[in-house]
Formats: structure tokens, C-alpha cells, sequence
RNA sequence: GCCGGUGUGGUGGAAUUGGUAGACACAAGGGACUUAAAAUCCCUCGGUAGCGAUACCGUGCCGGUUCGAGCCCGGCCACCGGCACCA
């Protein structure tokens, strides 16, 4: 008799006991060693979980399951980061009050968390938008203000014209607005900045000593985008100065003229002066008016008025040289002037063509610079026209130049970044309040840490305004009080912080998640830092990830955390896409018939396919969309398959850190390597002992899945396990053998292996086992199969003894036909032997 | 343009880092069981030639190093990702 692999009652029946028993909650008071695994909280959306969700969520999973049997007291959260603008978009297209919106969102993804078999600790969920965790977040925002790391400034910022909120420069990808794809534009607004560029050096640095994948070390290097140079004061004509930031101090005797941002504040003081202040202010407007994407268009040619009625002096030859103004130089990067070199800059060069600016070379070596510029920075350039830099290299050169420059008392060697202050401010209902009071006499002024959480009001209407003030500027009641200083009137601040603050510190809640009288207690703090292993997505390298490094280093930096890094160890894991409905290729043998028989060919029909769908038609993998039909609900798949399967499955889809698509019949095949266990476990011998036929298959499975797990290879570590299904398949399995290929399953597929762990007389629960015992020796057959090459190439195997000389290797080679016939005439002159591996006879033509 | 990464069957992907290329799956084809279907099980499955044993070719392209190259070196090509008028 035998019973089904009945999942849908197995699955929630082992949920409860998992939960009854409470075995995934972490210790506070462990004698073990400590793991801390993380995964990016999820944003609770209305549409539920998406099968891209059990990618990431499985495979910490198992990682954190692994390191329980492995003996740790494991630390594995879950929570939510909630506040943010699709709830508040949903809440306002269906008069819903996002915090309710958001309750029953996070229900939902509960539920389908809790169905997936997770083995998160559900006594420390975290939810950003709970005042009892906001009051946190608003605590650090005043500590930074403390510090003078949060600031009011007004300059101009990326103004979403669809969210109609401004943007952090990490928001913007590509001109548009990351959320939503609208294009982004300049506004001039008063906004909270955070100083995150005070701690650009340490971002950089700190990476050294971290265990993060290459790539996301190298992103966030290029974002931060440190340059070393110098900085060099030019007297203009008035007698002011301008500051440039050059990175090739050594060609200022080539620099003729100078060009600087059309929103230099110079400007304003230079307009009267100006004999075209009508062309000056012109190019002003014009420039403002553009959106980001128009401004740094590519291969755009070059625009710019000459400054009619002021100069500036070269300081090194006291030439005067003319000065532009022109949007390819940046207001917001360096000082926003530069010195223009065109001999050997592509930028300068293109420019001076144009306007027809002296181009002098002042380093040799490379073509006419007349006809292009000369860029190279290493020691191929020799510096000429340039008195006493004459005849050095430019590497030599700048810090002679350097120097000089500061004896001058007119320059400084000068390191700048690209990365930018955090635009901190957003104009929308449902986020946190800044907890900051403006008073007419006093200024600005900080909520007494006592007054915290300053709770979010409700309002009659969450809508955006159309004058770029949050909505909560229309709550009266709300934004008038009196000042903390003065005790006069005064108003509260009604821009509420970004969708990144709350997520910029949620790992430390979780060490600590109820305390109420500190965002965590020191010895939670002390214990559980760092996090050991953070997995998440790419697409947070520059925001989430650097944001909360930001934070971190500065809760360090006051005593509250006792690392500099929140995280040691950071890997990321690959998309999942879907199959293009509208490609030929991704088509069912059925459809592509039907449409051969259509169009008459097989090109007919695809030639019909790109016409109606154009380029798209050719990619056979695209991201899921609703619009193309081809979404995956996790519901649908654990209600047809169940959840094994489909944790199975994703960790078996392909190489875990790239993209991959999904494929309904991938699927199926994982659920039948389950449903083979299943059978295999109901017809096992009553044995205890391994069979020894299995033993060294299983021996090698027991360090391949543990090596595979802890470098996410979750693929093979599954192909390895199939292929002792096959091994036990041939050689029968005893109840040992079964027991121990469930122990290394369970991870992948725990409810299964806790349902047939129990009825094989398992004791407890499985997840609750140690990882079973490797040896090596055991993993030893006494023979091996070797390859037989001659000339490099294979002509056979033989089966020789494990560790057999090489004798007795080429005496069983040459009985092998293949062989024979090969080296048949030939002398053999050389053998290499590489044991238990292969032999190699070189030979020659006998004489 | 700059910086990374990748390129292997019809498909997803393996390959202990220089040692038997294509593990493990999916799809496809054939067969068994069945009244039939589903499910399950067995076989075939990189290409060319051959009835066959077998031979030759084959890891984006060209060349090199080596007894031996998917892996190392040089030169190309294609695709993906990030940054991009950052002085």
C-alpha cells in the first residue's frame, strides 16, 4: 500500500508545527555561535507575492537552514517596508486609507509567506509604517540633524512630473523617474539634504575589508566616482574669483579659455556688466527649461554665449582668456567652472571648435591637436609650452604643478566625487514626518526626542498637490504648534522622508524588535552584528545598499552600533523572466505549426511575428508584464504543484546569480524528482546502515551540497541529489541511506522531508538535525575509470585500481582495442600520467 | 565613449580552475502498460559520413602557448549590465 505525496495536506500541517514549536525563533540566550542571514524586506503591494520573491527568500532560506544544522543559532527576519507611493497611489484610486491598504496588503504577503514554508522568526516582524518603528527612524533623522549631517537647502533638485515630488539623484535613471519612467526636471525647492558626501572616502575604503561580490563593490565605487586634482582660482577681470577643479592641473598653461555652468552664482553679479546680458540670460532660461534627458543627450553638439565685458586672467602666463557659459558644464559637480584645455580634452576640444577658441598643445606626443585632443594621462605625454613643466611626463608633472599652485597661494591638490547629498525630502502623504518645526524667530528647530513618534495625521486627501507641497501642508491643525525653543507659533514641516529611510536601518529592529526604550539594546547590538550574509537585488547597489552603509557609519561614528559595516557578506541573485508569448521559438510545437501552416514558412511566420510585434518578436525572454499575459502567481504554482516544488524548482532554474526564465514544464520535472523520493522513502529496506553501493555516492553528496550551498550554487547541489536518487534507484536504499539524503533535502524541500523524516522514525524534526557527517575516505571506490589518450587525444578509458603506477596504467591501455589500433607502428616516447586521472602516449612512427 | 560581465546541444545549464566536453533537467522522437487518455517505466537524443564497429569535426571568430585548451595568452565579433558633457 501506498500513501499519495499528498503536498496540500502535508505543507500546512508541518507550517503549524513548525510555528507551534516555534523552531525557527533565535536564541537570546545561545551558547551558539551566531548567523545572522538576511534578506530586502519585501514591499507589500497589492498584487501579492511574485514568483521573482521565492528566488532570493529560498535561498537564504537555506542558507540559514544549513547553518542551524551546522550548529548556529540563527537570526532570519522578515518584515515589511510599506510606506512608499504605490500604496499611496492605490489608497487614492480607491478611497482606501493607505494604512489600512497597507494592513491588508501585509496580511496577504503573510500568508503567502508563511505557505512558501520560510523558516523566518515571525516574533520579530518589522513593519516600517508601525509608529512604534517609525519613532526610530525619526530618532536618527534628528541625530544626523544633531550632527549637522541633515541640512535645509534650496538648489535644484529632480522633480518627478508625474509623481510631482522631487527625486534623489539615485532615483533618476537615464533622465526619467525610476518608479514611474516620467521624465524628470529641474525645480528649484527648499529640501532636507543628508551629508552622505561626508562620508564618501569611508563608503569607498570600507568596501576592502567586505566580503561583497565584485560587481556591487565595483557599482558602488563608480557611483561615488572619486577623482583626485586640484583646485585653481582664476581672477576674472572684475577682480573676482573663480574656482575651477581640474584633474590635469599639469596643462593650465594650455587652458584658454574658461567656461562655467549657466547657474554659477557669479552671474547674478556679473549681469550689469554684461554688454550681452539679454543672449546670457536667454541661455539661462534655455537651459533651465530643459529636462535631464534633453540636457546630457548624447553626442549633442555643443552650446554656449562668450561673457561680453568680463575675462579672466590665466594665473600662470597673465594671458586673458575669454569666459563661456555652457550646460556641459554641471552646476552641481566640482565648483561648477571650469578651465577649458581643448588640446587635450574632447569635451574643451569640441567646444573650442566651435567657437573658434585657441588650441594650444601643451603636451606632446600624441596626433595634431588641431585635428583632435590629446587625452593620455599616463607617461606617454611629455609637457612642452609650459616654461618650467617642460619636458616632464604628466604624471610628473602634476604635483609639480601642484605645488607651485599652493606657494602661489592660488591652488590645492583637491579630491572630488560625483556622488551627491541625499535629497531627503518628498512631497507625498505616506511616509514618515520630519520631525522639524520652523519658527519665524528661532529658525529651524528639532522635535525634543521625548515628542517622538511625531505621528502621521490623517488627512481627507492624500493626492499630490499641483504646487509641489505635501498634502499635509493642508492640515492646519496639524502643521501649526509652537516652537520647541521659543514656545512662540510656528509650523511643523510637511514633507515626509523617502521610501529609503525606513529600510536604512530595519536589520537592527530585528535584533531587537519590541524594545522601546532604544532602536535596539546594546547587548542585541552587541551580539548579533554584523549581519553575516545580506542577499538582495542588484538594482539596490546605489540606493538601499548605500544608503544604509551611510547610516550605519554614522551610528557607528555615535555610539550606537558597535560596527562600521552593517553587512559582511553581500551576494545578489538574478531576475526572473518570462517567456515571450509573442516569440516564435518560446511557441508550443502546436502554435507553430498552425502559424507554418498560416504563412505558408517557417520565415513567413516569423517575418509576420516581427511585423506585428517589431524587434520584440525576436526575444525570447522578457520580464513578466501583465500586458504580455506571461506573470507567474506563486498561489497558482504551490496550489498545482505545491511549495517544494516550487522552492525546488527556482533554486534548480540555472545559475542562481544570473537572470532566468521561467518554464512551466521545468517545473513539473522537479516535481517529479519529489514525487521519486516519496516512492523511493515508502519502499526503503528496515536497514539503518548505508548500503555500501551508496555509500560513497553519498558521502560526495553530503559535501557537494554543503560546499554548493554556501557558494549558491543551489543547481548542482539539486543535480547531485537527483543523481543519488539514481544511484539508490540501481543499487536499492535502505532506510540510512533514505535519512540522510533527507537531512540534506530538507532545506530545498522541508515540508516533504519533515512528513517522510517522521514516518521513516525520524526523531523530532529534520530541520532540527545536524548536517550529517562527511568522510572522505568513505568517498574512495577501489577502482577508478581512467582516460587513455594518444597524442592528445582520446582513444579510450580503462578501469584500473584506485592509485594504480602508471605501469600498470599503459599495460591495461594497450589492451584496449581502440588504443591498439592507434599506436599500432609507433613507438611511444613519452607518457604523461596524471594518477587516477589519465595517461597520455605520445609516439612516433616506428623506424 | 568608459568600466564590468557573458558567449557551450533544440532549451535551462554542468565541467573538481589545464586533464574523458555536454552532468542534472526540460523539450522532442520511439517503445511498454492501458479499451483510451493521464500518470508511470524503458530506449534514443551535438554535427557529418557509414548498415555497422568506427572515423572525422565540434565550447562566438582568427591566431598562439602546451603532451593536452571551454578554461591560459594576443587580436577581433556579438550580446547583457552599470556609468556617462563628472572637467
Amino acid at each position: 500500500m501506498t500513501l499519495k505525496y499528498d503536498f496540500a495536506a502535508i505543507e500546512p500541517k508541518w507550517q503549524k508545527r513548525w510555528e507551534d514549536a516555534k523552531v525557527y525563533a533565535a536564541s537570546e540566550t545561545s551558547e551558539k555561535p551566531k548567523f545572522y542571514g538576511l534578506i530586502e524586506f519585501p514591499y507589500p503591494s497589492a498584487a501579492g507575492l511574485h514568483v521573482g520573491h521565492p528566488r532570493p527568500f529560498t535561498a537564504m532560506d537555506i542558507v540559514t537552514r544549513k547553518k542551524r544544522m551546522d550548529g548556529y543559532n540563527v537570526l532570519f527576519p522578515i518584515g515589511f517596508d510599506a510606506f512608499g507611493l504605490p500604496t499611496e497611489n492605490y489608497a487614492i484610486k480607491n478611497h482606501i486609507h493607505p494604512a489600512i491598504v497597507t494592513k491588508q496588503n501585509i496580511e496577504n504577503f503573510t500568508r503567502q509567506l508563511k505557505m512558501l514554508g520560510f523558516g523566518f522568526d515571525w516574533d520579530r516582524v518589522v513593519d516600517t509604517t508601525d509608529p512604534n518603528y517609525y519613532k526610530w527612524t525619526q530618532w536618527i533623522f534628528l541625530q544626523l540633524y544633531k550632527k549637522g549631517l541633515a541640512y535645509k537647502a534650496t538648489m535644484p533638485v529632480n522633480w518627478c512630473t508625474s509623481c510631482k515630488c522631487v527625486l534623489a539623484n539615485e532615483e533618476v535613471v537615464e533622465g526619467v523617474c525610476e518608479r514611474c519612467g516620467s521624465p524628470v526636471i529641474r525645480k528649484e525647492k527648499s529640501q532636507w539634504m543628508l551629508k552622505i558626501t561626508a562620508y564618501a572616502q569611508r563608503l569607498i575604503d570600507d568596501l576592502d575589508e567586505l566580503d561583497y561580490i565584485e560587481r556591487v563593490k565595483l557599482q558602488q565605487k563608480n557611483w561615488i566616482g572619486r577623482s583626485t586634482g586640484a583646485e585653481v582660482t582664476f581672477k576674472a577681470t572684475t577682480g573676482d574669483d573663480i574656482v575651477v577643479f581640474t584633474t590635469r592641473p599639469d596643462t593650465l598653461f594650455g587652458a584658454t579659455y574658461m567656461v562655467i555652468s549657466p547657474e554659477h552664482e557669479l552671474l547674478k553679479k556679473w549681469m550689469p556688466q554684461l554688454k550681452n546680458a539679454a543672449d546670457v540670460q536667454a541661455y539661462q532660461y534655455a537651459a533651465a527649461s530643459k529636462s535631464d534627458l534633453e540636457r546630457t543627450e548624447l553626442n549633442k553638439e555643443k552650446t554656449g554665449v562668450c561673457l561680453d565685458g568680463v575675462a579672466a586672467v590665466n594665473p600662470v602666463n597673465g594671458r586673458e582668456i575669454p569666459i563661456f557659459i555652457s550646460d556641459y558644464v554641471l552646476a552641481t559637480y566640482g565648483t561648477g567652472a571650469i578651465m577649458a584645455v581643448p588640446a587635450h580634452d574632447d569635451r574643451d576640444w569640441e567646444f573650442a571648435k566651435k567657437f573658434g577658441c585657441e588650441i594650444i598643445e601643451v603636451v606632446s606626443g600624441g596626433e595634431d591637436v588641431q585635428k583632435a585632443a590629446f587625452t593620455a594621462k599616463d607617461d606617454t605625454g611629455i609637457l612642452v609650452n609650459s616654461e618650467f613643466l617642460n619636458g616632464l611626463t604628466v604624471k610628473q608633472a602634476i604635483p609639480v604643478i601642484t605645488e607651485w599652485l599652493e606657494k602661489q597661494g592660488i591652488g590645492h591638490a583637491q579630491v572630488n566625487y560625483k556622488l551627491r547629498d541625499w535629497v531627503f525630502s518628498r512631497q507625498r502623504y505616506w511616509g514618515e514626518p520630519i520631525p522639524m518645526v520652523w519658527c519665524d524667530k528661532c529658525g529651524w528647530q528639532p522635535l525634543s526626542e521625548d515628542q517622538l513618534p511625531l505621528l502621521l495625521p490623517d488627512v481627507e486627501s492624500y493626492e499630490p498637490t499641483d504646487d509641489g507641497e505635501s498634502p499635509l501642508s493642508k492640515m492646519t491643525d496639524w502643521v501649526n504648534t509652537t516652537c520647541p525653543c521659543c514656545g512662540g507659533p510656528a509650523r511643523r514641516e510637511t514633507d515626509t522622508m523617502p521610501q529609503w529611510a525606513g529600510s536604512s536601518w530595519y536589520f537592527l529592529r530585528y535584533m531587537d524588535p519590541h524594545n522601546d526604550k532604544a532602536l535596539a539594546s546594546k547587548e542585541a547590538l552587541d551580539y548579533w552584528s554584523p549581519v553575516d550574509w545580506y542577499n538582495g537585488g542588484m538594482e539596490h547597489t546605489t540606493l538601499h545598499l548605500l544608503y544604509s552603509r551611510f547610516w550605519h557609519k554614522f551610528l557607528y561614528d555615535i555610539g550606537v552600533v558597535p560596527t562600521k559595516e552593517p553587512y559582511a557578506k553581500r551576494t545578489s541573485h538574478g531576475m526572473i523572466l518570462g517567456q515571450n508569448p509573442h516569440c516564435f521559438s518560446c511557441m508550443s510545437a502546436d502554435k507553430q505549426k498552425a502559424l507554418i501552416a498560416e504563412f505558408g514558412s517557417e520565415e513567413a511566420a516569423k517575418a509576420h511575428l516581427v511585423e506585428k510585434y517589431g524587434e520584440m518578436a525576436e526575444r525570447p525572454i522578457v520580464k513578466m508584464s501583465k500586458s504580455l499575459g506571461n506573470v507567474v502567481n506563486p498561489d497558482d504554482i504551490v496550489k498545482s504543484y505545491g511549495a517544494d516544488t516550487l522552492r525546488l524548482y527556482t533554486m534548480f532554474i540555472g545559475d542562481f546569480e544570473k537572470a532566468a526564465a521561467w518554464s512551466d514544464s521545468a517545473v513539473r520535472g522537479c516535481k517529479r524528482f519529489l514525487d521519486k523520493v516519496w516512492n523511493m522513502a515508502e519502499s526503503c529496506t528496515d536497514s539503518l546502515a548505508y548500503t555500501p553501493a551508496n555509500e560513497p555516492g553519498i558521502h560526495k553528496c553530503i559535501k557537494k551540497v554543503a560546499d554548493d550551498i554556501e557558494a549558491m550554487k543551489f543547481n548542482t547541489a539539486i543535480a547531485a541529489m537527483m543523481t543519488l536518487m539514481g544511484d539508490f534507484q540501481k543499487n536499492g536504499c535502505s532506510k540510512g541511506d533514505m535519512k540522510t539524503l533527507l537531512t540534506l533535502l530538507s532545506p530545498f524541500a522541508p515540508h516533504m522531508c519533515e512528513e517522510l523524516w517522521e514516518m521513516l522514525g525520524g526523531e523530532g524534526f529534520v530541520c532540527q538535525q545536524s548536517w550529517p557527517v562527511y568522510d572522505e575516505s568513505k568517498t574512495v571506490a577501489a577502482t577508478v575509470e581512467m582516460a587513455v589518450q594518444v597524442q592528445g587525444k582520446l582513444r579510450g578509458t580503462v578501469v584500473v585500481d584506485m592509485d594504480s603506477d602508471q605501469d600498470t596504467v599503459v599495460a591495461a591501455a594497450k589492451g584496449v582495442d581502440k588504443v591498439a589500433r592507434a599506436i599500432q607502428g609507433m613507438d611511444i616516447v613519452k607518457v604523461i600520467f596524471v594518477k587516477n586521472k589519465l595517461v597520455n602516449l605520445i609516439v612516433k612512427p616506428a623506424k
